[in-house]
DNA sequence: CCAGTATCCTGCAGGC
DNA sequence: TGCCTGCAGGATACTG
């Protein structure tokens, strides 16, 4: 479900709704997700905690509270965070539940449980396997000059390359999708046979992506939505991510899917190079 | 190290 | 109606 725009709304909907909030219980199943959910420490850790801060960093959040350390929770495909009353009952799938002292709750909810919810120690940010060797945050301006050598260093297609977050850092299939063709850019072209220059455009040109989803609150395709339930307007905007065999909206050729590192990919072979 | 594939899991749409 | 297949916003373990 989530990229970059999805994760940054995410955020920003916790940063205001958890605003004065304290954990006063920790509940949920001890079910295995990407890695277990290990509900006595984060009970341990978070209960009587008040909420600080909610960071981001790729398609990771990052919940802070006066405790040392942070709750780190990652959307996977289905993942999705719920600021509810605790009268409201609980959708399928409920695998953690932070219960707060005005009668809310802070619900992690995950069907295909691809997702994360796991207790860091202090210290553990820069170790963790899924934080350490993330690469450029999209929306750093420095993006321009340090993605294209990089993608011009490898074979696999630019396409794989935007996906790969130890390269750039949130950008998934709908947002690779849309920059590529915006930029023009074939999605099975190499990064190694794409010149600098082009590969600085599609640097910016992804940038421009992800910050205008940003402001449109993100995409959502089926079942994303904000903690209070809203959904994002950038679907609207959606130019090739689900529109095969539609023409294109810049030169009419009927718009193609093709499978690219195991992920659908719409592109126009017309104008597209 | 690099590139490509298989796999984890549930839900849903489409074909028969 | 039901059963089957394949695909879905992601990451990573494994292969060659």
């Amino acid at each position: 479900m989530p990229e970059l725009p999805e994760v940054e709304t995410v955020r920003c909907a916790l940063k205001i709704g958890l605003d004065g909030a304290h954990v006063t219980a920790v509940g949920g199943k001890s079910v295995m997700m990407r890695r277990p959910l290990d509900l006595q420490l984060l009970t341990a850790r978070l209960t009587g905690a008040g909420f600080v801060a909610a960071r981001r960093r790729g398609k990771s959040l990052l919940l802070d509270f006066d405790t040392p350390g942070s709750l780190m929770i990652h959307l996977g495909m289905s993942g999705r965070m719920m600021l509810c009353d605790a009268a409201e009952s609980a959708l399928d799938h409920t695998h953690l539940v932070l219960d707060l002292s005005d009668g809310r709750e802070l619900r992690f909810v995950d069907p295909r449980r691809f997702g994360l919810a796991v207790w860091l120690e202090p210290g553990e940010e820069t170790i963790d396997p899924s934080l350490r060797s993330l690469g450029i945050e999209p929306l750093d301006s420095a993006l321009e000059e340090l993605l294209p050598p990089l993608l011009h260093a490898r074979r696999s297609p630019v396409k794989s390359l935007l996906l790969d977050q130890r390269l750039v850092a949130g950008v998934g299939n709908i947002y690779a999708a849309e920059a590529l063709w915006r930029a023009g850019i074939r999605p099975t072209r190499k990064g190694s046979q794409t010149s600098l220059q082009r590969l600085r455009r599609l640097a910016i040109i992804t940038r421009e992506v992800i910050e205008e989803a940003v402001a449109q609150g993100g995409t959502t395709i089926r079942d994303y939505a904000t903690p209070s339930g809203d959904f994002g307007y950038f679907a609207v905007r959606l130019q090739v991510y689900g529109k095969e065999g539609q023409p294109c909206p810049r030169c009419s050729i009927r718009l193609k899917d093709t499978r690219i590192a195991g992920r659908t990919t719409v592109w126009c072979p017309g104008c597209q190079r």
